[in-house]
RNA sequence: GGGUGCGUAGCUCAAAGGCAGAGCGGGCGGCUCAUAACCGCCCGGUUGGGGGUUCGAGUCCUCCCGCACCCA
């Protein structure tokens, strides 16, 4: 089974691009590998507790549970719009995810790796950690959230983080944390030397959370509460693959694990950390103003489109700019004047010459090009390179385009051999299109159903005949 | 301040010491099945800059510049 997560999202946060991006790469390994026929499992969710939510609440003066349910309904129903496939949305207020976190925190201290001890130091509230001192501005303020911090000193719970050192190093130089250019940041945090983990916060401070189940007078951190979602969350563990904004790669990559060795569970197979998104050129940020809203790209752009774009415009794991003519370009370029007009095309052959059922002797040639073509896109997928995936299909698109030019079956007389080109061609056509149904699911079941297909194909020249059904301008020039 | 990574054509990216490439965009030609599409050809480069190692460097070493990120 292919067990695939997100992050949970903060609910104290409203959805911009970069929580669709995450999302949208675990829909589109998804859809692939159920298309392969692999039974697959998606989590995706909301992260729900913490100082950060239960002021929020306090301000709007609603309870936090209130605001969470409001906030993470806006997820939902996002990812509910935009077709997102998720098996399992998970909130950390739910009450097995809440069990779960307990007995495993339980478990962890039985295992020796939690103790109490005392903690002192600047925090602050809208970061909801401890800031070294070297870290401040003037007047000890943070230098993120540009407010005063407060010097506090607390009684707290330990996670034993030093005993895990040389276990996490081994963990990342096995080669699972993805891409490997950001396992150095995480090595060389190692190499500095590690401290343990505070992984409580004082109930007086922080009641909105889920209490340390052998002392009511602290409340479990909310990394330690969040990151277990992925346990209480799947059906099976270890998870196949952790899908994160390379921001939270140390939490994934570093205090994961070593919990997870705590309490003796196994590590999961796959962290997968991509980059950000600037816009027009410019880095993301409120107060810029320029946060990016899934859904105003989607409504001037389209579902699919942007899709597209996100997955196809720069290698993924690498950082990418989103501008209105790089969107354009990549439209016209690739999805009109490649997929889209080559798809016309072949249809239009076929219904021109009048043979909407068709059959024809295999062409080596053609099945060759095509078996390398759908053997490099699997390998691309499964290295979770969907922009090298998506060039093999634009190449073998062009591919297709000129063998209709060598062929130029309008020249041809004999009935057969039209029908052998046009075989050939459907096949090719069928491979296209079912190559990019993870991708771009809605246009595609369209494409596929107009050639009498009702879910993707990866074999070449394994259907006998082919059938055309209708004609379909699917991406219309910009 | 310390560290990691990046910098290749106008744009997005390849090239793991051996002829600097692809796609897009631009120009010219061809074709008529198709969405002014498609096919072919051409233009496009001091590989951020200087120095070094080597028969040979985009690639290795070193210094500088610029950008991103991690840490203090």
């Amino acid at each position: 089974m292919f067990l695939v997560t997100t992050p949970i999202y903060y609910v104290n946060d409203e959805p911009h691009i970069g929580h669709f991006y995450t999302t949208l790469a675990a829909d589109v390994l998804a859809r692939y590998y159920r298309a392969l026929g692999k039974e697959v499992f998606f989590l995706t969710g909301t992260d729900e507790h913490g100082l950060k939510m239960q002021k929020s609440a306090q301000e709007r003066s609603l309870s936090p549970k209130e605001l969470a349910d409001k906030n993470s309904s806006i997820f939902k129903s996002l990812w509910d719009e935009l077709g997102i496939s998720y098996t399992r949305f998970i909130r950390t207020t739910e009450k097995d995810h809440i069990e779960l976190v307990k007995e495993v925190f339980l478990k962890c201290k039985e295992n020796g790796f939690i103790y109490k001890g005392e903690y002192s130091g600047w925090y602050c509230v809208g970061c909801e950690e401890f800031k070294p001192e070297s870290e401040l501005l003037e007047g000890n303020a943070c230098p993120i959230h540009l407010k005063p911090c407060e010097y506090i000193t607390e009684p707290t719970y330990f996670f034993k983080l030093t005993a895990f050192g040389d276990f996490i190093k081994d963990f990342l130089k096995s080669g699972a944390v993805m891409p490997a250019g950001r396992v150095n940041e995480i090595l060389s945090f190692i190499q500095e030397g590690l401290k343990d983990l505070s992984v409580t916060r004082p109930r007086s401070r922080v009641s909105w959370g889920i209490p340390v189940p052998f002392d009511k007078e602290h409340t479990i951190y909310v990394w330690f509460d969040a990151l277990f979602n992925y346990v209480s969350g799947l059906p099976s563990w270890p998870a196949s693959l952790h899908l994160v904004g390379k921001d939270i790669l140390r939490f994934h990559a570093l205090y994961w694990p070593a919990f997870l060795k705590s309490v003796n569970l196994e590590l999961p197979e796959r962290i997968f950390a991509h980059g950000w998104w600037k816009v027009e050129g410019q880095k993301m940020s409120k107060s810029l103003g320029n946060v990016l809203k899934p859904a105003d790209l989607i409504t001037s752009w389209g579902l699919d489109e942007i899709r597209y774009f996100l997955l196809r415009e720069i290698p993924f794991g690498e950082d990418g700019d989103i501008s209105n003519d790089a969107i354009l370009r990549r439209i016209n370029a690739e999805l009109s004047n490649g997929v889209g007009n080559l798809f016309s095309r072949v249809i239009g052959i076929a219904i021109k010459f009048g043979k909407t059922q068709i059959s024809g002797l295999k062409d080596v040639y053609y099945c060759n090009k095509a078996e390398e073509f759908v053997k490099s896109y699997h390998s691309k997928m499964q290295d979770i390179d969907f922009y090298g995936a998506l060039e093999e299909v634009m190449s073998f698109c062009a591919f297709l385009n000129k063998y209709i030019d060598t062929k130029a079956p309008w020249a041809l007389k004999d009935e057969e051999l039209i029908s052998n080109v046009l075989y050939a061609l459907l096949d090719g056509v069928s491979l296209v299109c079912s190559c990019l149904e993870p991708f771009m699911p809605n246009k595609m079941q369209k494409a596929l159903s107009a050639i009498g297909l009702s879910a993707p194909i990866f074999s070449p020249c394994a259907k006998q005949s082919h059938r055309v059904f209708n004609q379909l301008t699917l991406f219309p020039r910009r």
